[in-house]
DNA sequence: AAATCGATCTGGACAGTGTGAGTTTGGCGG
DNA sequence: CCGCCAAACTCACACTGTCCAGATCGATTT
């Protein structure tokens, strides 16, 4: 039924482009399993084999759509982040920052699920999905402002005031993203049915904890 | 090729044990992707709608794997726990409770990436997916030792030598919840190539922040 | 003990999926 | 104006999950 429009010009003009449009938003509705290539194909109006043109398999669509995905919530956070009004204290300040750096992280994770298992690697499948290795020479390999390089900024920051020694960065780069992407995985899979009020609770609770271990971090052999 | 060997009886005996069986084992090595339900029939060498009778769809399949997994994975631990010699003294020993059992956590799943990932609600679809529904009367729904369970008594036992108020306990265990679950998440899918040793670097520097974090949410408002 | 019944397993079929090989189209440089 | 070659298409295959109608046997009933 579903028939093909009869595209005006034979040549799309913009194919790859396309693909990936559609295929983010399919993945915004459905997730990564709903990123399927005869549908990605039926909605941009082409036939389904016409993307092996531009993508080797569906693996390499997906990583596209996931690429697009991460700068979606590069850009979201970021926006979120400049819309926040800090403390005039400029330590309570950085901890606030970082604060609502974490928040910035699950709440476009719980408004945009499909986007966000997209992103983070969506299929479990893992091993054994063939074409599926890292491509360093893929054209799609653009420079995009990833979320943790968000997260990094705000850890600078607490540097700068004096909150967190230099040297120990690294390893407060790894809590911070561990609990962020626990709470986001949690709230998401595992407790979906949680009411707002608590996972707000979780949230907060979760990044004061955080914040209190950094700031605590210097003070340790 | 592959012929079914024309089982002696007619009828399997335990076939849903067999389903299951062979289910954690196709989980075991592709992750949850990997539990398709011709293959489980192929394996236990049934004709693929057999399953049909003892599950509803592919995804009770599924859902009775994640649990027997999830069994698994708390057996695991807990046995890991037991081989673990504690310091003597008290608040020295829980904090290190707590830490192994974040070890014990993200080794897991990084030893069975496969079944942790179909333990979490592996498949991404979410929503949408008709019959996937919980079903609290389910015959599965046996009392499982969660490893849920696991961290909360580590935590109660932060409680007991004094390093952790009983009121925050609640607030505590989704912090814990969230460094394993987000360390196990980020070790498997976001960073797979990390050596070992900045591995473990990872995992140790994010429970000394987890602990220190902790034990100083009392001495605040 | 024989007959029936109902759960269990089987076979075939259908709609979808990803992907490979070969064919048609049409915009562009000669 | 003509050919060319990439881009888009058609056909085909091996899979998948799931439905429907039958075949088969263990257990229950008479």
């Amino acid at each position: 039924m579903e028939q093909r429009p009869k595209r005006a010009t034979y040549h799309h003009g913009d194919l790859r482009a396309a693909l990936v449009d559609a295929g983010v938003e399919l993945a915004r509705a459905g997730g990564p399993t709903a990123v399927v290539l005869r549908e990605v194909a039926r909605v941009v109006g082409v036939a389904p084999n016409s993307a092996y043109g531009h993508f080797k398999t569906l693996g390499a669509l997906k990583r596209a759509v996931a690429q697009r995905a991460l700068r979606e919530m590069a850009a979201v956070m970021i926006a979120q982040l400049d819309a926040f009004e800090e403390p005039a204290d400029p330590v309570e300040a950085a901890k606030a920052h970082l604060c609502e750096v974490g928040r910035a992280y699950v709440r476009f994770a719980l408004d945009e699920p499909g986007l966000f298992a997209t992103a983070m690697g969506g299929d479990p499948a893992g091993t054994k999905t063939p074409g599926f290795v890292e491509d360093p020479a893929d054209p799609t390999y653009e420079d995009r402002p990833k979320p943790d390089s968000v997260v990094l900024g705000a850890l600078h920051r607490l540097t700068e005031v004096g909150c967190l020694a230099p040297g120990r960065v690294e390893a407060a780069v790894m809590a911070c993203w561990a609990t962020v992407h626990g709470l986001a995985g949690i709230l998401l899979t595992l407790q979906p049915d949680l009411p707002e009020a608590a996972r707000n609770a979780a949230v907060d609770s979760s990044l004061e904890v955080l914040v209190l271990g950094l700031t605590s971090l210097d003070r340790q052999p």
